[in-house]
DNA sequence: CAAAATACGGAACGGTGGCCCCGGTTAGCA
DNA sequence: TGCTAACCGGGGCCACCGTTCCGTATTTTG
């Protein structure tokens, strides 16, 4: 990883370029999953190449989510002011299902530890604390635990890709987040799972 | 594999033995991703001994989760003759939630395209309809949608072994399974995933 | 007990994927 | 235009894993 970048020759600065990319574009198809020589053919360019301007695999991937997940987080962070907690949650968490589902590394993105996955952690925990606190949203989650179930119900939509289904999955999720009826309690007692 | 099991020598039934058991807990612990030497070296057996009884890999793992899977659709098909849908389906998800997040393999071979998963499949689907026909489930989701949902909150829940975190995972999805309020609309606008 | 059939073990093969190194090439500068 | 230094390409190394092969050991049988 070249820290400074200002000498940097002509025909390595368009490589860099077109690395980054080329990586763009193939993570986002396959995740952090995709061989890294695919990126190289990609992109034009051989391995090796590859390999002079990112250290590791992950620091290229880290380069190419850094911006996107970024992004995310100011958003949540905007939405932190927001007047309906509730409505700010569930709409960040559209958000980024919306990214997810079309991008397949974001669920890598947020999972894998590092300074990206804290992040969204943290961004994520202040909008869920606040809806909670509102009533909008079932008090025994943790930021922990949407990331958890964010990553897995991504995993789940691409591998079957059907739009549709993927909806209804997260319309599950959304209605599940919600607070439980108070109320007398409806469930049935098999409704637990025993572990 | 040995279609005739009769004339079979003394020392290959033991490690016939011996393999199927050690596969059975390498599988429950790992999944199918478990190396296959691994489970040579518990069995106290070379890789070739394993593939002189099971053609391969997939075979082995097919031979150990068989009985388990077939005892799960034995009990949806009890189940399904139960007087409460509600209660049969959420009852059935809570047994599949238990034996999932204590074997790793339960997720594989509900996943893995095979007579194992159209079994459960159906199995599933019986249950479900009763249970949406009863107004216990939401209607929109297919038995399908739900191995998707398991298979990936099994991993979820394997990938953080938390069993408090395990049963809040479970509780957003019964939650989320259970029909929305059909009254006047309470859900905030921008709860829509938009794909 | 000896011969024949069978099974065993582990080394080896082939494929995959991350990562490195060397010979050739190209950019930048005088 | 010619020289130097940086860069590029891809072949290659290493590790992992499923699978196969063969010399050896063990069991069965006459």
């Amino acid at each position: 990883m070249d820290a400074v970048d200002q000498p940097l020759r002509a025909d390595a600065r368009r490589n860099r370029e077109r690395i980054l990319l080329a990586a763009r574009d193939a993570f986002a198809e396959s995740g952090f999953a995709v061989p890294l020589d695919e990126i190289a053919a990609r992109a034009g360019v051989g391995p090796g190449t590859v390999y002079r301007h990112f250290a590791t695999k992950e620091a290229l991937f880290q380069a190419v989510v850094t911006a996107r997940v970024t992004n995310l987080v100011a958003e949540a962070q905007r939405l932190g002011s927001h007047a309906d907690p509730g409505g700010a949650f569930f709409g960040f968490l559209a958000r980024l299902g919306a990214e997810g589902a079309a991008k397949r590394d974001t669920s890598d993105a947020i999972t894998v530890p590092g300074p990206l996955k804290a992040e969204i952690h943290d961004a994520l925990e202040v909008l869920l604390s606040r809806a909670q606190t509102a009533g909008a949203v079932r008090p025994d989650i943790t930021a922990a635990d949407l990331i958890a179930l964010m990553k897995s119900l991504l995993v789940a939509v691409h591998e079957n890709p059907d739009p549709a289904r993927a909806e209804r999955i997260f319309a599950v999720l959304t209605d599940g987040l919600r607070p439980p009826p108070t109320s007398g309690r409806t469930r049935s007692p098999s409704s637990q799972m025993v572990i």
